[in-house]
DNA sequence: GGGTGGCAAACAAGCAGCGT
DNA sequence: ACGCTGCTTGTTTGCCACCC
């Protein structure tokens, strides 16, 4: 259970910074958390009594599940762990789907309906929503939530839409504020350079990836060349 | 069936914070 | 104050699902 629970609270899912491995592992062992609803049940004086926790740890703790309320429905998807179901695969079902409560009971020929969704994804996922004791779980979990985007999806054409961002080098903003920025403004920021890769969004020191991407002819830009294509492209750009 | 592209794991470096 | 532990961030790469 606990390889669950830190699937759940990593990068790509929920983001709970400083719940890593040994820290889920640790909760489990004390009994604080069995499921991962049980994050949201967690108070500060549970976590002051526990080995390398006092105020300050704690404190962060606290926040970052405060934080994680606030996640969208595409992170959350990839969080509770569904099989084949990784960033990208969430992000998809996460356009296709105005809410949670709309995949409670979606059919497998639905799913394969949606471009780059193949049997075997839409099989494993109609399969997880098809277990009542997934769905019991995943109400549970809903009610600790508290952001709109679960209820209902903005249709707007955003300015980066259908464009594939690869990240490299060190930028101005973390790696995870520019994804979010590429992704809010409907964009897709991919991990590894390929022909289907429309920018090459690259900043000091860029690794390996620049090499591959002159290779492949693909556009190199900047950070600023990049909120410039979303300013010019909307008068109000969503800065996350 | 092969090529393409994304996922996920492994790894390294740097940082934060606890405990002594 | 400093060492140690664990976390975050970023990169690379092998594997595998999907598409043609």
């Amino acid at each position: 259970m606990t390889e669950k629970i830190i699937h759940f609270a990593s990068r790509g899912g929920m983001d709970i910074e400083g719940l890593g491995e040994k820290n889920v592992e640790l909760l489990y062992s004390k009994g604080l958390i069995k499921h991962f609803e049980d994050i949201y049940k967690l108070k500060k004086e549970d976590l002051l009594d526990l080995p390398r926790f006092a105020e300050k740890s704690a404190q962060n703790l606290i926040y970052a599940i405060e934080r994680s309320r606030h996640t969208t429905l595409a992170k959350f998807l990839f969080g509770i762990g569904i099989l084949h179901v990784g960033e990208y695969a969430a992000k998809l079902l996460a356009k296709n789907f105005k809410s949670l409560e709309e995949l409670f009971h979606v059919k497998k020929e639905r799913l394969i309906e949606i471009r780059q969704m193949g049997e075997k994804i839409a099989t494993s996922i109609s399969t997880f929503f098809d277990d009542e004791k997934n769905l019991k779980i995943l109400r549970s979990i809903d009610l600790e939530i508290s952001n709109p985007d679960f209820l209902s999806v903005k249709k707007e054409k955003l300015p980066l839409e259908g464009l594939t961002f690869v990240i490299t080098g060190s930028m101005p903003k973390s790696r995870k504020e520019i994804e979010d920025l590429i992704d809010s403004n409907g964009g897709h920021a991919s991990s590894a350079v390929s022909s289907s890769t429309d920018y090459l969004l690259a900043g000091e020191d860029p690794g390996s990836k620049l090499r591959k991407a002159k290779a492949l002819g693909v556009k190199t830009i900047s950070y600023d060349e990049l909120l410039n294509m979303i300013k010019t492209k909307t008068e109000h750009p969503r800065l996350f």
